[in-house]
DNA sequence: CGAATTACTGTTTGCGCTAACAGAATGGTT
DNA sequence: AACCATTCTGTTAGCGCAAACAGTAATTCG
């Protein structure tokens, strides 16, 4: 292939190499215009011969198009994110448009750095995870020029564009459920990040379904770091060993929730008659564990694919998608819920 | 922060704005150079005001610096990825470099392509997962100017710089342990992905180790698509079921492991005692299933910090690491190996 | 006090490419 | 033969920024 080492190869050497000149080779290259098929032929033999490989930098610079979108998103350490950016690649994938990712931490003054930095290169529109961010980030994303979807979450008011579901409403929908099946000794297992915003909020559709129905939780119980089983058995313990009366623990996440459901069997606590436990995530990958953990599906698949579609359409200028799309949380019964 | 819809702001905009000249401009904005306190404050406010966010398309072009690396990895669904990609984002926070992601989906033609892609944009480095590439990309690492470093596997070629473990060998010490605990009747579960290099290479390595004790697998059941628990629980059923003599199931990978031995559990089948599972990997996050399943720790962060530390070095020109690295997979003995 | 140094700011040039336009070659039509 | 359309190829300019160099003013020093 390649046989040159002089690493900076130009239009211009495939130009020389192929006696042609250099808009020729750019338009061969780009598939752009029309050129003779010998003409053609020529130019991609000396490309591939030297192994020259275009360079986007210029190119860009010199068209003003440059067909990158930006994603960015919390962290990768949580199986949603990565879900929903396999998600967007699909959905990128017949497009000339590419993903490019950054994460947050969770923390909005690293997410306002990385959209600062996406924004540098200019790319032809922005994925953001959520809808709270810094007020410099937000005027960032409204003054861009470029589309902006925020996703996952639509309670709030979005920059631009919005692809999720309703967290609040999702706590809420689970907290009816699990009252209509008879549980009322509820308590929670949550992160204590407060970053969490989609958690923080499905959390207070959750309790203000239970304040509806005049209950509250029997107790709160939080944790810090990464989600996993161990940390949702260990939980799950003290809260049974401080509050036996519990008949339900929510968790606001299936790893948590996985793990409590394995600490419950082990201690040959009856799940789900005399203890229910719920998650949230729908994560399939949980499919195998000894019962099928109650839990809500984020339509990470269907969200990534709505955001996708939308930067395609509006970046490509092919018609505009509706704006502002809600997927509804679906409930994933499982069997740790009493079905009555 | 930002007043302007004019989303095409440049060094210009900002310097008739605060009355200095682009190039001071550029200086305060890349804090290069002496600038006077009060010309920079000035600067600085007007480029605030304006909300100006420079155009790193342009500046990567005329100072021929690109402070991006390019990761290319096979599947962001897969825990081991996603964990790697992370520890390559630590390892260069310190640095000016910004890592990339892009996918081939166990692809060598799609693996091309993003190099392709990666190279066009000129990064200042590139990590690949695995040795096994097309000839043609091969061809564009080696002549593309910057630190490549091929991560995750020794067995095979580099062509430049390598950080990994040796999958035959983890294939092979798995087998000796296994071996060496007393087990005979051994069989494989798999993915039947031939693109999945590296588990071939732990497989042949234990079948390797297996001859060499005059033994062979009494079967081997493969399986296609992702990897979970419910794979797990039906391939190790349908193991037992059709060699029932069996004592030992090597898996793949953890998520299959875990599956095997959540069936074998349900089904009342002493494990390690009458049976033993291993998988590979050493997924934490499994902590917490009733039983810690024998694994082998892949060393993915120590991989990606690693080359996050070579790529750095050698980008920045600050002397040059070793450029071989290989690590040794730890056995994590678990509790579905018999210990003896 | 003049020269040398330092601190700061400006000018010119070009990175590698593509848009826009201009021109040459070919073929068909009247 | 003159004309036009079509097909192909070349020329010019400039994208937004930073490197290199060129000042100018302020300060230091012998």
């Amino acid at each position: 292939m390649a046989e040159d080492d002089k690493s900076h190869l130009t239009l211009r050497d495939v130009s020389e190499a192929s006696g042609v000149s250099e808009m020729t080779v750019s338009r061969v290259l780009r598939n752009r215009g029309d050129v003779s098929a010998k003409t053609r032929a020529r130019v991609l033999e000396a490309a591939r011969r030297l192994g020259y490989v275009p360079n986007k930098i210029a190119g860009a610079l010199a068209s003003n198009r440059v067909n990158l979108v930006g994603v960015v998103i919390p962290s990768l350490s949580n199986f949603v994110f990565p879900d929903v950016l396999t998600e967007i690649s699909r959905g990128l994938e017949e497009t000339p448009l590419q993903p490019v990712f950054g994460t947050s931490h969770y923390d909005l003054e690293i997410e306002e750095k990385v959209i600062y930095e996406m924004l540098s290169w200019r790319p032809s529109g922005l994925i953001v995870a959520g809808l709270e961010h810094t007020d410099a980030a937000r005027a960032m994303m409204r003054n861009c020029g470029v589309p902006v979807v925020e996703i996952m979450d639509v309670d709030g008011s979005p920059v631009d564009a919005n692809v999720g579901i309703s967290h609040r409403r999702a706590g809420r929908d689970m907290a009816r459920t699990i009252l209509a099946a008879g549980y009322r000794r509820i308590a929670y297992m949550g992160t204590v990040k407060a970053e969490d915003y989609r958690a923080a909020k499905r959390l207070e559709g959750f309790e203000q379904a239970l304040a509806e129905a005049g209950i509250r939780f029997e107790m709160r119980e939080h944790y810090a770091g990464g989600s996993d089983f161990r940390k949702g058995r260990e939980m799950a313990e003290a809260v049974l060993a401080r509050a036996p009366e519990v008949d339900f623990i929510y968790c606001s996440n299936d790893m948590i929730g996985a793990g409590a459901m394995l600490h419950c069997l082990e201690a040959g606590i009856d799940v789900p008659g005399r203890l229910g436990l719920a998650g949230f995530n729908g994560i399939d990958l949980l499919e195998g564990l000894p019962r099928r953990l109650t839990s809500m599906d984020a339509c990470r698949a269907e969200i990534g694919a709505a955001a996708a579609r939308i930067v395609a359409a509006r970046a490509l200028g092919e018609g505009d998608e509706p704006q502002r799309i809600e997927f509804a949380p679906r409930l994933i019964h499982g069997e740790t819920l009493r079905s009555r």
